[in-house]
DNA sequence: AACCAGGTGGAGC
DNA sequence: GCTCCACATGGT
């Protein structure tokens, strides 16, 4: 993959690591949809961009904040590496062969947070309904929609403005975990020195367990020896890996032994492969 | 009408 | 530590 920053954008060229169904449909953020010409649209914190295929394998990413977005979907990362190394497994092999344009999000830690404690026993379309409804009550109206709240706006929400939104039980987990969160909370996540430091931290914040956590590490702090297990990667864990286990979270350090420092990609290729009957849009 | 969805908190042991 | 279970909500 090759790409080209320019006045109005991102130029990517041999996009073979890189595809906006793939990346944006694969249930690392929310904000995101196809245009009825075929682009594609997502919001990011207070970003925006549209991504429209100019050819059979190119992208024009439109957007005012180009530098913003080139880190947003990992253009500093070289997925080929990954891919080769990925190789090695069969069963990667037919993963990647269907999802190889997903790239991992390099997402806000505050949006994530509070997106994966919704996501909790939920579905994603349901989890997008809800977010796209915190920020258009709570969020700053900006040219192209609304903003991700910030942490002072996220403090204004009340309970029942969250069970409105159709957050269910986890709007006392919210309501509760906001309350908690300080800028220092947010800043002392990011510079642990390893991922179960961080991890440890995260487990203190109600509403977030083994699972949200993992999330939060990797799509929110960049921390790739992780292994979310949701309903999903459960069953590629019996189906596919033969695994005997039940408890999830020995499940994910299983995958993590097997899989290293490679696990966020792996269990990212895995979900999507698994669920590519389901489409969101 | 049961079952499912990117699970978690709490009670009881 | 561990295993159970209730939990909102909308879609199939």
């Amino acid at each position: 993959m090759q790409y080209t920053i320019v006045d109005d954008g991102i130029l990517v060229l041999d996009a073979d690591t890189f595809d906006p169904r793939d990346t944006l449909t694969s249930g690392q953020c929310f904000r995101f949809g196809q245009n009825p010409d075929g682009s594609w649209w997502v919001c990011a914190s207070d970003q925006y961009a549209q991504i429209v295929q100019k050819s059979n394998n190119s992208y024009k990413i439109l957007t005012k904040n180009p530098k913003f977005f080139e880190k947003y979907f990992d253009f500093l990362t070289n997925y080929d590496i990954i891919i080769d190394r990925l190789g090695k497994y069969e069963l990667m092999r037919l993963a990647l062969e269907y999802g190889k344009g997903v790239r991992l999000l390099r997402q806000d830690l505050l949006e994530v947070l509070i997106c994966f404690i919704i996501s909790a026993n939920n579905n994603i379309n349901r989890i997008r309904k809800t977010v796209s409804a915190i920020c258009q009550n709570f969020g700053t109206k900006t040219d192209f929609g609304f903003a991700f709240p910030t942490l002072q706006q996220l403090k204004n929400i009340k309970l029942s403005d969250f069970v409105k939104f159709g957050c269910g039980y986890r709007a006392d987990y919210l309501v509760d975990t906001i309350y908690k969160l300080t800028p220092e909370f947010l800043a002392n996540l990011t510079q642990c020195a390893d991922t179960q430091t961080a991890r440890d931290m995260l487990l203190t914040l109600k509403g977030v367990g083994a699972k949200v956590a993992d999330c939060i590490l990797l799509f929110g702090l960049g921390r790739y020896d992780v292994f979310p297990v949701d309903t999903w990667i459960y069953k590629v864990y019996t189906e596919h890996f033969g695994g005997k286990e039940t408890n999830r979270k020995k499940i994910a350090k299983w995958f993590v032994q097997t899989f290293g420092n490679d696990s966020g990609y792996c269990q990212q290729y895995l979900f999507y492969y698994k669920r590519k009957d389901i489409h969101l849009v």
